[in-house]
DNA sequence: ATCCCATGCAA
DNA sequence: TATTGCATGGGAT
């Protein structure tokens, strides 16, 4: 049998990686998009070609001979990517870690590389294969050297392969004229002049006839088009030159040992640490999991009543102890609030301390989850991952052993905010280095959970240490924790007839709307799709168009909102969406939330979601309940407390704007604040030199905008779009603005400084946010990072305000056994269904607990009232 | 089934 | 071409 080589062309490989894949970034920020589809790409050629050796070859940064004949060669080529450059260097790393041969060579092309190695090695006899992006290495195909060019699909990669045949078949000419044609029709990419007037067409017709450029200049008086004949004599040295220019060397003089490229074991340990560098995880399956996981050697599935005794009588002497409750459906699920079924449990407080203890073995799962809180409470720490998810089952920890308890999801989403999934898989592989593969079966997988448990606590509390996160972590994000936890536990009461009753409401009017819409259009059709309505609108009706999406015209309400006083229809459309959108998402969305037993909505509080600190609300999402028309407000009529109880309701009064003030120290913000009642009206008053009393509702309304756009990192594009107004004028009120408070401007540019110097901003309780943004090579993107290093420290820390002032209502309560309960968090805003003896003594708590959870140079104020239901207590 | 887009709701 | 989120229906794959 024959030997096989693989070529590789690095640079035209990486960059269809690069433009084929979303950009994709480890935690470090390094981009990594190119390397990762690179590696897929050659890790799927040598599964199919199972080749002897290979070798990569890269172009250097230095002018070729083709430049020293021809100046322009290349000339119109832009700068690579700042992103892909990136990845350049780091990718040759990659590929010697894993012993690869790459090849590079001052005043040759990776073409002329591939070109004389493919000659080299067909003469001894090998069979060459060739892997580029780029079609101009089809003129080295043969019957023994393959040319495959890889394109990522949204399906996967596709390989289009070409011998000797193959690129006669599909270009008419063989692989040696293909130099010609491009000779002819030059090349715009490589800035390779051809000969003016012929196309492809053209110059494969003259090729076909006459098999090279030389004879064709033989019998140019012949050539079809005049245009070509004429054009060939006129710039006959042009295109001579431009064969040449088109020609790859295969005769190339360079050193290379044929054994250098051979292929030995790829999955080196160097290799292994570069992948869990460069997280890609499915690659790191690669990888032979034996070695490195030899700690699956300690894991042990307990039977034995006398020896899981022996096994918690043991853990209860830890120092660390890391846990996971598992149900046993052949995977390791997180467990939510109710009657799940738990299979067993995993425990660890060792590196040949793993344990995974089926229930029913002497042992029921109640009894397993009452030794573990026992333990929780004896041993030093209690790891586990996602605790939230876990107590309900852990009855008795809280209070007890709430100290003792890390997770580290919670700390890992610290480190880095930006993630979009943190399974205990994750962060042992981010923290631990520890690969796990996904298919292993459920008794082993839940030892992993505990072992990784018990071994990433200390890493972490390390890392968090470094980063000046460890106050913030116990302080905080651990207690917020529970506090969480009982708000989904409380739920919130709906009543589900109120609310059916109002969706049947909308949909009467909805479908009344239906049919007035359909008969001004003249046509039936989905409103709810806004590709038809965008045709009905703009096509069949022919109404003027501003804006164009992507896909089509843009239906969005403020294109609307412009056309609606002249077109009856628009306004229909408006009042539907609106309808429609209040049935969909909030009567009949919310509905399917409500829990027969106790009528009311557990929805999900999102701890480690998003990028500024602030929590989430999903299934459903109840912070985005409508307030702001009366219509979609009036919802807010079915959230009731339960008979006996009555709402009260606090919300801080602009706390990013007060948070502004005091981390910018700027004197007269700060000034303001202290005196103040109406903000806007102080503001507009200092920004246009007018006395308080003397402020027009238009300079108010200016100065308030201007003061959101502040706060969401300014531009004066934004500002004008939210004004109605020109940039210019934006722009003079954003300048006034930081005349007025030189302090906040001197604030946003530091913020933005420092996200440039140390890659993240940081909030006034150390929360980090990285701005990986500010490195892109984009301009937008940089701007969008600027305006996130300007926004994040501001709402971040309004964000670890609340967590503070949540934590401390809600213990409050609950040590002084009250029967009222904290129900929903809504960013600025607090819910508390409230016992009727006890609303004065909660109304207290929550003034307290929310004015005082941070001491800043500026009071805190809030708004609270009280009511029977959540529209009245707001 | 699953994903993406346009849209719209909140702070 | 203003910050942070989540859910929806339509429509492509």
């Amino acid at each position: 049998m024959m030997s096989k080589i693989v070529l590789i062309d690095g640079h035209s490989i990486l960059n269809r990686a690069f433009f084929g894949l979303p950009d994709l970034t480890n935690a470090e920020g390094l981009h990594t998009n190119a390397i990762y589809g690179f590696l897929n790409i050659m890790f799927k050629i040598l599964e199919e070609e199972k080749p002897e050796y290979l070798t990569v070859a890269f172009d250097v940064h230095a002018p070729t001979f083709r430049h020293k004949m021809f100046e322009a060669y290349k000339g119109t080529r832009k700068p690579m990517a700042e992103e892909l450059r990136q990845q350049v260097p780091l990718m040759k790393e990659v590929l010697h870690a894993m012993g690869i041969r790459t090849i590079e060579q001052e005043g040759l092309e990776a073409d002329d590389l591939l070109g004389t190695l493919s000659k080299r090695c067909e003469r001894m006899g090998m069979e060459v294969v060739i892997i580029s992006g780029d079609r101009d290495l089809l003129q080295l195909a043969t019957d023994h050297v393959e040319i495959r060019i890889p394109k990522t699909k949204r399906t996967g990669t596709e390989i289009e392969n070409y011998y000797a045949v193959d690129v006669k078949e599909k270009y008419q000419v063989t692989p040696t004229e293909f130099i010609d044609v491009k000779a002819l029709m030059g090349d715009t990419s490589d800035n390779i002049p051809g000969v003016p007037g012929v196309g492809e067409k053209t110059a494969t017709k003259i090729i076909v006839e006459y098999g090279s450029i030389e004879n064709a200049y033989k019998h140019a008086s012949e050539l079809k088009p005049p245009r070509a004949s004429k054009n060939l004599v006129e710039y006959w040295d042009q295109a001579q030159m431009s064969k040449v220019l088109a020609a790859i060397d295969v005769d190339a003089d360079f050193a290379y040992e044929l054994e250098e490229a051979k292929l030995g074991n790829l999955y080196t340990e160097e290799a292994y640490v570069y992948f869990q560098r460069l997280q890609f995880k499915n690659l790191l399956n690669r990888f032979d999991v034996q070695s490195e996981n030899s700690i699956e050697d300690a894991f042990v599935i307990v039977v034995g009543k006398e020896e899981i005794q022996k096994i918690f009588a043991e853990a209860e002497k830890a120092q660390t102890v890391g846990a996971v409750l598992y149900k046993d459906t052949r995977n390791v699920l997180p467990l939510f609030a109710g009657n799940a079924e738990i299979g067993g449990i995993g425990i660890s407080f060792g590196k040949e301390k793993v344990y995974c203890i089926p229930a029913g073995n002497g042992y029921s799962m109640e009894e397993l989850l009452e030794a573990l809180v026992h333990v929780a409470k004896h041993a030093g720490r209690f790891v586990v991952f996602d605790l939230k998810s876990s107590l309900p089952y852990l009855k008795g920890l809280e209070g007890a052993a709430e100290e003792k308890c890390f997770d580290s999801i919670v700390a890992a989403y610290l480190l880095n905010p930006l993630k979009n999934d943190y399974g205990f898989e994750d962060v042992a592989q981010e923290h631990l280095g520890l690969m796990i593969d996904p298919k292993t079966e459920l008794e082993k997988m839940v030892c992993y959970e505990a072992y990784a448990a018990f071994a990433s606590s200390e890493v972490l509390e390390e890392k968090l240490k470094k980063e000046e996160m460890w106050k913030l972590f116990t302080e905080i994000e651990m207690p917020l924790v529970f506090t969480l936890f009982h708000m989904e536990q409380n739920g919130v009461r709906v009543e589900a007839e109120e609310l059916k009753s109002y969706g049947e409401q909308l949909g009467g009017k909805i479908v009344q709307l239906e049919k007035e819409i359909y008969e001004l259009a003249g046509e039936e059709f989905n409103i709810n799709s806004p590709k038809q309505l965008g045709v009905v609108l703009f096509e069949h009706l022919s109404l003027p168009n501003g804006k164009k999406t992507k896909t089509g015209y843009s239906t969005a309400a403020d294109v609307l909102d412009k056309l609606a006083p002249d077109y009856p229809i628009v306004a229909k459309i408006l009042e539907y969406r609106q309808l429609a959108k209040l049935k969909s998402t909030y009567a009949d969305g919310l509905a399917v939330f409500i829990h027969e037993d106790d009528h009311r909505i557990h929805g999900k509080f999102n701890q480690t979601v998003t990028a500024t600190g602030r929590i989430s609300s999903t299934e459903p999402n109840l912070q985005n309940i409508p307030a702001r028309v009366e219509l979609g407000r009036l919802i807010r009529k079915v959230f009731v407390p339960e008979a006996g109880y009555v709402f009260v309701d606090a919300d801080y009064s602009q706390i990013e704007l007060r948070v502004l003030a005091h981390c910018s120290g700027d004197a007269a913000l700060i000034e303001a604040y202290r005196e103040a009642k109406d903000i806007h009206r102080i503001t507009a008053s200092q920004v246009f030199h007018t006395p308080f009393d003397e402020v027009t509702d238009l300079q108010r309304r200016n100065a308030k905008a201007v003061n959101f756009g502040i706060v969401y990192g300014i531009s004066s594009f934004g500002l004008s779009q939210d004004l109605s107004i020109t940039r210019k004028e934006a722009a003079e009120y954003i300048d006034r603005y930081f005349e007025t408070y030189p302090g906040i401007k001197k604030f946003l540019d530091d913020a933005v400084a420092h996200a440039k110097e140390q890659g993240y901003v940081v909030t006034l309780f150390g929360r980090r946010r990285p701005v990986p943004e500010l490195s892109s090579s984009n301009f937008m993107q940089r701007q969008f990072g600027e305006r996130v290093a300007m926004n994040s420290p501001i709402q971040g820390t309004a964000a670890d305000i609340m967590k503070i002032a949540m934590i401390a209502v809600d213990k409050e309560l609950r040590m002084r056994n009250m029967k009222s309960r904290l129900v929903l968090q809504v960013h600025d805003e607090l819910l508390i269904e409230t016992w009727k003896e006890e609303e004065e003594e909660v109304r207290e708590i929550l003034k307290e607990g929310m004015m005082h959870a941070a001491d800043l140079s500026v009071p805190l104020e809030i708004d609270m009232h009280s009511g029977k239901n959540w529209y009245e207590a707001k």
